[in-house]
DNA sequence: GTTGACCTGGCACCGTGGTGCAGGGTTTAT
DNA sequence: ATAAACCCTGCACCACGGTGCCAGGTCAAC
């Protein structure tokens, strides 16, 4: 077996046919051979293609990033600079939203704990703090 | 000016009129009452019903989870039980998710760490992570 | 030679949270 | 009286990451 058909391939990558051809759509994936008959024919090594994109995914990139970490890694000379800047900047954007999900943790902690406090039962503490319109923010 | 157009409305609570047409079919709000010429109207306080909306999605909750507690909030038992397990449930996912983020976190951290040690210019450790097909999962 | 599993392209659809336009009617100000 | 600014409904569209279906063509096995 030379060559891999879509189902192959995706089979052996994990995903399913309707996300190679959209992969192919959005130029993650290189359009593949055809057969005569016009089936796609994928050589083996498309597998590690489709692995990468999915560890990528796995890393918080979007396809887009993607497509361009790809064309990088076809590059002829290797632009390590530019994939440890597209690195980096994921790492912030990571650490970024981090951030932002401890100010959420730490508004519903803050809401919960008041909800203990209260005794009175005609009041509800955090729809209160929903509705109120806040001043001095 | 005992009611508020829509516009008035959107303008008080800093959203857009299209947002508070998109609410009323999502059912976050109700169905404002109609001049006779088909305007809606609404009452003053449902500027805080909107600041309600815009909190409880700045603190992470889905139009839907925010149409539920809408509807506590109107229940005319206030279920203050049923409020602090949303609550409850809210925080535990925002703590999942944080978890998620600070293990991409390191794997990008781990990255760019195996990219500063690695001298050889012809090979770029993050893609070569990036397509290896991990055996030992 | 027929059945079943596979393949093709194209298009529509899912959820999320809206935005924007067309083609009307209304209200307000000048 | 007329222009600007506002309102109405309904529909289409955006990004995101795909999925599902249709009608038809193909390939392998029995």
């Amino acid at each position: 077996m030379e060559y891999l058909t879509v189902g192959q391939l995706a089979e052996r990558a994990g995903v399913k046919r309707s996300a190679l051809r959209y992969y192919e759509r959005r130029g993650l994936l290189l359009p593949a051979r055809r057969s005569p008959s016009g089936y796609r024919l994928y050589l083996p090594d498309a597998v590690s293609t489709v692995v990468f994109i999915k560890r990528a995914q796995g890393l918080g990139f979007s396809l887009g990033e993607i497509a361009e970490l790809l064309a990088l890694r076809r590059a002829p000379a290797l632009p390590r600079d530019r994939v440890r800047m597209l690195a980096a900047e994921k790492l912030q954007e990571v650490r970024r939203r981090i951030a932002a999900l401890r100010e959420l943790e730490a508004a519903l902690e803050g809401l919960l704990e008041a909800c203990e406090r209260s005794g009175d039962p005609r009041s509800c503490p955090i729809l209160s703090a929903l509705e109120v319109i806040r001043r001095c923010d």
